[in-house]
DNA sequence: GTTGTCTTGCAACCATGTTGCTTTTTTGTA
DNA sequence: TACAAAAAAGCAACATGGTTGCAAGACAAC
């Protein structure tokens, strides 16, 4: 399944500096054949029990920081990753988008075409890094 | 120390609708004694080896049940609690206030006149909860 | 003070994430 | 294509964060 995206996977590794093994090959696959973010768990699920925990860790970890992929925060204790756009580079990702968590369907989406808007703190504080995270109901739940 | 907030601490509890224990006593006291976010660990090392680690759950739980505080999401996966305003009470949560994430001291804060701007979804989303976390280095850090 | 209810402590468990080290795979080069 | 250096994967062990069930203790209301 989804061998669609084998090409497109190594193209991205290469593209950022990764070597290609098969398990940074399955896991990118799965991202792109996947729309919305995904946990550590939810990897391990699909793989079956074809690569080692630690082996999945290191992959995401390294897939951040090479900008491949981007790491949301929930409040319920679990990182969920999703892909970058292309602007993302080693050490210089350029997410600046709304994240979408639904209540319902408990799924995670990136909504690129929305903004976080800028913001004005008091006299102090200065800004590095926005993040913003709503929750409601997606389209698919309503 | 700080028996300045033992009163206070009672009273809080009355009026939210809990037992008044020694160890919800001595952990709202840490609140209210602390500006800033406190995780769980944070607590229980300011608590010693009084209470155990489960009651710590528990009662950061029932707190944040009865509105007393509320929780923070943060991308490294662990939760962070502060005190809620007034207007908070059983399931009803009002905290529509920005949170500041300082990179060099590690600290949390609710930054209070900072309201969370109002946001635009494409169609079909519905909004329930907006959370936003900015980081960067707060006025003690500059 | 007695009683029923709620809270605590303890033990055991599960989930998530990390580290050190050895073996295997990848990659660039001869 | 073969080889050596570098990188990744697997394994084991550990650390931290969080949950559950149950028995014993504390609280609140009468
Ligand atoms: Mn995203
Ligand atoms: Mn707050
Ligand atoms: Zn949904
Ligand atoms: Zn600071």
């Amino acid at each position: 399944m989804a061998t669609v995206h084998q090409e497109e996977s190594i193209a991205l590794l290469k593209a950022h500096g990764l070597s290609v093994t098969g398990g940074r090959k399955d896991i990118l696959v799965i991202f792109l054949s996947r729309k919305g973010a995904l946990a550590h768990a939810d990897i391990e699920k699909k793989l079956g029990a074809r690569y080692d925990r630690v082996t999945i860790y290191r992959t995401l970890q390294s897939f951040v920081d090479k900008g491949l992929i981007h790491s949301i925060p929930t409040n319920d204790n679990s990182i969920r990753y999703a892909l970058c756009k292309d602007e993302c580079a080693s050490g210089h990702h350029h997410d600046h988008h709304v994240h979408f968590v639904c209540k319902r369907c408990d799924n995670t989406y990136c909504l690129d075409s929305v903004a976080t808007p800028s913001i004005k703190l008091p006299k102090g504080y200065s800004i590095n890094q926005v993040e913003m995270v709503v929750s409601g109901q997606c389209p698919s739940c309503q």
